[in-house]
DNA sequence: AAAGATAGTGTAATGAGTACACTTAGCAAT
DNA sequence: ATTGCTAAGTGTACTCATTACACTATCTTT
């Protein structure tokens, strides 16, 4: 029996992204560093005997007072050498017991209205923050590598499971705020005929009596998400690969 | 600085999956316990400095003497209470030092022909062998569980990036071919007219001037898998989404 | 009453998906 | 050489989806 007792590390971040009506966000928080300021993804060590969705959870509340949120595991890190940045290192002696031991994270990621939620930093942030996913920002440790691959993953799981878009409208929507959502998330523009030709075909869409009111120009009619439907529609799948 | 310092133990398993020109079939490895036989997925702990991938590669290895595989990565399983069957805990106190710790364990998958690899058992696994997918199998730990998801992860990808499937046929393959292997994947049976209408579309595709030879019937015409066309038809993204 | 803003609408052309049955080429057995 | 077996290979008609494209309707504000 050898001894393959080694055991590093092993923490969670949290890639959070919010929808403000016109893009995506993503959640950062800043703490402060000699004099600097450093951003980074929420994460911390999980703790023993945690399970790792509920350690994902705790930590995100700790650092930011956000909860309820619904996180999904994307993928795990673990190449001994993603922590090398002085800087970081640094960093890691003034909050950890053994700041030289090997980490490896999980990678959960989420998607939100940034309506929704209120947050105040906690715990070592000393800031949190939205930050609009267009505009690269250079991150701690690898968390831009880490960030990068959540929004991927996240952008593949809503091709799979598009009903998660509308968790980011609100109960009655237009057909425009639709389309901008989807715009958002596609990163393309479309052409509003066909984008509602489309839209319309899907049962799951509701239209409602009603209207907006107080706005300058025509009132959009609403519509509501019928799960329900979607659920019936989607048993069919689509199973052709090429 | 609270004391966080907890390292639970971290473990790899591979869940590969081979083609053997009819299905799917499941790589298994065959442990001895109390007269009784266990199935498991192949698995064992990462070493200190050691990438997570490596220690996917080595582990295989170590088991199956399976090498130069593309393993990746599709999800990482932490319930503090994953290992709770008590054969199993009886299991690892013979081979582990501190078989009482907990283990976070790292799914990686795989998917290759059969024929292309001999293995041979080594190290705790007694036997090695393919093992029909449709057939289920109780398998140790949470293997069933991790099974089922690496499957169900692999399906995924493929959808996303269909030339996988090409890697599982010979260099010249003809249409039927294809077809059974698309059947074995996605798990329907095809028309055949409408499969290869739909197939000869795709540029990527290209016919060659040889035919079966030896075959009691009409022989079938050869093909051959264009990358380069293929990475070129695919960077025109399908973007809808519902 | 006019201007400004966004909602809402239709058509024609092209391409993709689906359902469905017979002929052809090679081999083997007589 | 004829027959039978086996899997390869082929076409059509219908429906439905995709794309490109420009004007009218309704509400508010001034």
């Amino acid at each position: 029996m050898e001894d393959f007792h080694y055991n590093p590390h092993i923490s969670v971040d949290c890639v959070i992204f919010g929808f403000d009506d016109q893009k995506i966000n993503i959640l950062l928080i800043k703490r402060k560093q000699a004099g600097k300021n450093v951003y980074a993804l929420p994460g911390d060590l999980v703790q023993k005997g945690e399970d790792l969705d509920n350690a994902a959870n705790r930590i995100l509340f700790e650092l930011t007072t956000l909860k309820d949120l619904y996180l999904e595991q994307f993928k795990t890190f673990g190449s001994p050498d993603r922590i090398k940045d002085p800087v970081d290192i640094e960093w890691l002696k003034t909050v950890r017991k053994h700041p030289e031991e090997r980490v490896i994270t999980i990678g959960y990621n989420s998607l939100v209205k940034v309506k929704d939620f209120e947050f105040s930093p906690s715990s070592f942030a000393e800031e949190v923050l939205w930050h609009p996913i267009e505009e690269p920002k250079k991150l701690a440790f690898d968390h831009n590598d880490i960030a990068n691959t959540g929004w991927f993953m996240l952008r593949e799981k809503i091709k799979r499971e598009p009903k998660i878009a509308f968790s980011l409208l609100p109960e009655k929507f237009t057909l425009r705020q639709l389309q901008t959502l989807y715009e958002a998330i596609v990163g393309v523009s479309l052409d509003k005929r066909n984008f509602r030709k489309r839209m319309l075909r899907n049962n799951f869409l509701v239209p409602m009596d009603e209207r907006e009111t107080n706005v300058s120009h025509k009132p959009a009619q609403y519509f509501k998400f019928d799960e329900a439907v979607y659920h019936e529609d989607f048993a069919k799948d689509q199973w052709f690969l090429f």
